[in-house]
DNA sequence: CCGTTCTGAGAGGGA
DNA sequence: CTCAGAACGG
């Protein structure tokens, strides 16, 4: 071996351990920032250059595409430039690609259409109109959640209808049913099909089965922790005849169960894969000390996990610090004069700084008074990028190029900028295809020719048919193309400026252009790139993946954005009995340990230094309540000290804050009013009803008499506030109110 | 058909 | 308190 060697020597005992395990299943507990990236991609290295193993031969599964592509990247470095590089992607990812490789074992067409969960609510409303049910009894959120618990675990209605038995769960049964009936003539798989349908087809068709079994001789996955059953039966399965997987994560992360991921996967791995060897790691790179110290503290409580503690050689470091704060304010002003402190006395930067939340509606406290004191910040991961009205419209106009059948996607454009579309009108549509047993699209120009329209619908319909003609012609060029012929055609920007309701317009411009310039890298990093594929990667793409931390700017987030990350200084906000605990997991112990793990993750995210900080009282929800510290302060060993040191709050630390606190300089949606009056008026001419007065008493046909109390909106179509008698107040336009002068 | 106002439900995290 | 969907006016 040359004396140094890239691949091994950088890596402890345990790393190389894990690395140069041979044949066979080897379970990796990699504890928080103790390198596991670097195990993973230097095993993959080893694998191809010490155990003649071929790139294409190994498959590495990871959760996000952000974590594959940078294994890919690190990978590549190691290994060197190949042409071909192993397989690392997304769980998701690669279901799409056995599914279309295997299409033909498949009720579906190679261009199908991937739902997401908004997507897959819209089926579901239309499911429940079908069915004639009432989505006010039977909510489409909680259908969604048993819908995607059963493909989770790998149930089909029937299997479902089984498991569950009784009689009750017959209608479900039938919803269900329906929702499946409804992807297929969509030709779409929704996210749990995804996973469900790979691993159906893996057991039931053994020439399948066979293929996928010999390509991959080494599969790897990662954060493991967070599969769910049908995932881990999907890996179980692919690594079924030769029992070379490797499984690396952390029970004490597992933060996801919620989405279905079941942390006995990992605890029972042995089990599952017998003559496992296992490996912990648990020299940690990041942390000091007593911020690993406080974070062990905490997690030891867990009796659901597997015994083992963080260590490190960095013994020096302060303990953190806990900070209770009056109310939630306050609790923003807390931490904004620290960052300045840091910033000043320890040359930290606001990049350097992240403030971690139990919940997003935390954010809104800490973004005002960041504002209000010129604080830079970014939300890191809010409301996803993908899931904007406008990129969902652009990529509805996408997938229906590329997947006719895609009756939701047209459904969600038909009338997207409006061109005089209506429900009405849809549904004739809709009715006329289900009658051909058609897709929307094919039965358009059926409907167009049939002459049952009238004029007015005839004339949208066929204006939009030729809109989609004339796209399908770009059908084949650049995504970034499609996607401008798709704005210019259908006049999409301008109906987004014309309605220039504050400043969401051009947010909404902003993200368009982002959606371009995402179409754009696509398009230089695939050299003929299909349409199919661009639609495929954005609809895989996630939150984690779009959004990125500030280096100039302090990071907020919630705790599960924020696994994964590390940073010198780390806020954790709201740790509060109730917050953090969530109240929701107050009575079940499986769902507090999970808190507790979340609360393990954000202090092992902080390099040097962690701050706690609590609120006496706190707006949520509307009403302000009273709070007590979270018990993992205690168990973290961070009350123990008299509160005169660190629980009270102590005025001399919001000094410059005492100023009075206004909550309404949020969005100035005041459209400025004009009270324009009568008299006013000189074009009044062609409107017979401008010459009113405010104070007139007028009647109308409906409401009977009213008195006028105000009179505003624009000059060609004013509108007056009328006190009636019978109604109370009502606003009305005056040029089409029928009313008339009584006084 | 479209835009605005009103109402009622929901507020946990996110691929 | 806020947002989505319904209701309603024009």
């Amino acid at each position: 071996m040359s004396e140094s060697d890239p691949i091994l020597d950088p890596l402890n005992e345990k790393q190389r351990e894990a690395v140069t395990h041979g044949e066979g299943s080897l379970l990796v507990f990699a504890g928080a920032g103790s390198g596991k990236t670097r195990t993973i991609t230097h095993r993959i290295a080893h694998l191809i250059r010490d155990r003649g193993v071929a790139p294409y031969e190994i498959l590495g599964v990871t959760f996000t595409n952000k974590a594959a592509a940078e294994m890919q990247e690190r990978a590549r470095k190691l290994v060197g430039e190949t042409n071909i590089q192993p397989e690392l992607r997304t769980f998701h990812s690669f279901g799409v690609r056995l599914l279309s490789e295997e299409v033909n074992a498949l009720k579906r067409e190679r261009n199908f259409s991937i739902y997401d969960d908004r997507d897959q609510l819209a089926v579901l409303k239309e499911c429940l109109k079908q069915l004639k049910l009432d989505p006010k009894q039977i909510k489409p959120r909680t259908l969604a959640g048993r819908i995607n618990y059963a493909k989770d675990n790998l149930m089909y209605p029937r299997q479902y209808a089984e498991e569950q038995g009784k009689d009750a769960d017959e209608q479900f049964y039938t919803i269900y049913k329906t929702y499946e009936k409804i992807l297929l003539s969509n030709n779409a798989f929704d996210f749990g099909d995804l996973i469900l349908r790979p691993v159906k087809l893996l057991q039931e068709n053994e020439t399948v089965r066979n293929r996928w079994q010999l390509r991959f001789q080494h599969l790897l996955v990662d954060e493991f922790q967070d599969t769910n059953p049908a995932q881990f039966e999907l890996a179980h399965l692919l690594a079924e005849k030769h029992g070379n997987i490797v499984a690396v994560g952390d029970d004490d992360q597992s933060i996801y169960s919620w989405r279905g991921a079941d942390i006995s996967n990992i605890l029972n791995f042995e089990k599952y894969f017998p003559n496992t060897k296992t490996v912990r790691l648990e020299r940690n790179y990041r942390s000091t000390q007593p911020i690993l110290e406080a974070a062990h503290a905490v997690i030891k409580n867990n009796s659901h996990r597997k015994d083992k503690k963080l260590w490190t050689d960095k013994s020096e470091g302060r303990k953190p610090e806990v900070y209770a704060a009056r109310n939630d304010y306050k609790e923003a002003e807390y931490v904004l004069e620290t960052i300045r402190l840091l910033e000043k006395m320890q040359g930290v930067s606001p990049g350097d700084c992240a403030v971690f939340f139990r919940v997003n509606a935390q954010t809104r406290v800490f973004e005002e008074v960041f504002t209000r004191e010129n604080m830079p910040y970014v939300i890191v991961s809010s409301v996803g990028f993908y899931e904007r009205m406008e990129i969902k419209d652009l990529l509805a106009y996408l997938k229906i190029l590329v997947n006719p059948a895609d009756d939701h996607s047209l459904s969600r454009i038909i009338n997207q900028p409006s061109r005089g579309i209506g429900e009405k009108t849809e549904a004739a549509l809709m009715e006329y295809a289900a009658a051909q047993e058609a897709s929307g699209l094919e039965a358009l120009p059926l409907l167009l020719e049939s002459g049952q329209l009238t004029g007015r619908a005839h004339n949208a319909l066929s204006k939009f048919y030729q809109l989609y003609n004339q796209l399908q012609e770009y059908n084949d060029q650049p995504p970034l193309k499609v996607i401008e012929k798709v704005l210019e055609k259908s006049r999409y920007i301008e109906k987004v400026v014309e309605k220039k309701d504050d400043h969401t317009a051009e947010s909404r411009l902003e993200n368009i252009e982002e959606l371009k310039r995402v179409a754009a890298d696509f398009g230089e990093e695939n050299p003929d790139p299909p349409l199919a594929d661009f639609v495929e990667e954005i609809t895989l793409l996630t939150d984690m993946d779009t959004t990125e931390t500030e280096a100039t700017a302090v990071n907020l987030m919630t705790l599960h954005a924020a696994k994964g990350l590390e940073f010198e200084v780390v806020f954790m906000a709201g740790m509060e009995e109730g917050l953090l605990p969530h109240r929701n997991s107050e009575f079940d112990p499986e769902r507090k340990e999970e808190e507790r793990r979340l609360c393990y993750v954000g202090f092992t995210r902080a390099k040097k230094r962690l701050y706690c900080s609590w609120s006496r009282k706190r707006r949520l929800y509307g009403t302000e309540r009273q709070n007590h510290p979270s018990p993992f302060l205690r168990e973290a060993g961070l009350l123990d000290e008299p509160s005169a040191l660190h629980g009270v709050d102590s005025g001399r630390r919001g000094r410059a804050f005492n100023q009075s606190r206004k909550r309404s300089k949020r969005k100035m949606k005041k459209k400025s009013k004009k009270i324009t009056t009568a008299s006013g008026k000189s074009n009044a001419g062609s409107r017979a009803a401008l010459n009113y007065e405010v104070g007139e008493i007028i009647k109308h046909p409906k409401f009977g008499r009213g008195k006028i109390v105000a009179i505003q909106g624009s000059e060609s179509s004013p509108t007056a506030s009328i006190k009636f008698d019978a109604v109370g107040e009502k606003r009305l336009a005056l040029a089409y109110a029928h009313l008339e002068k009584i006084s």
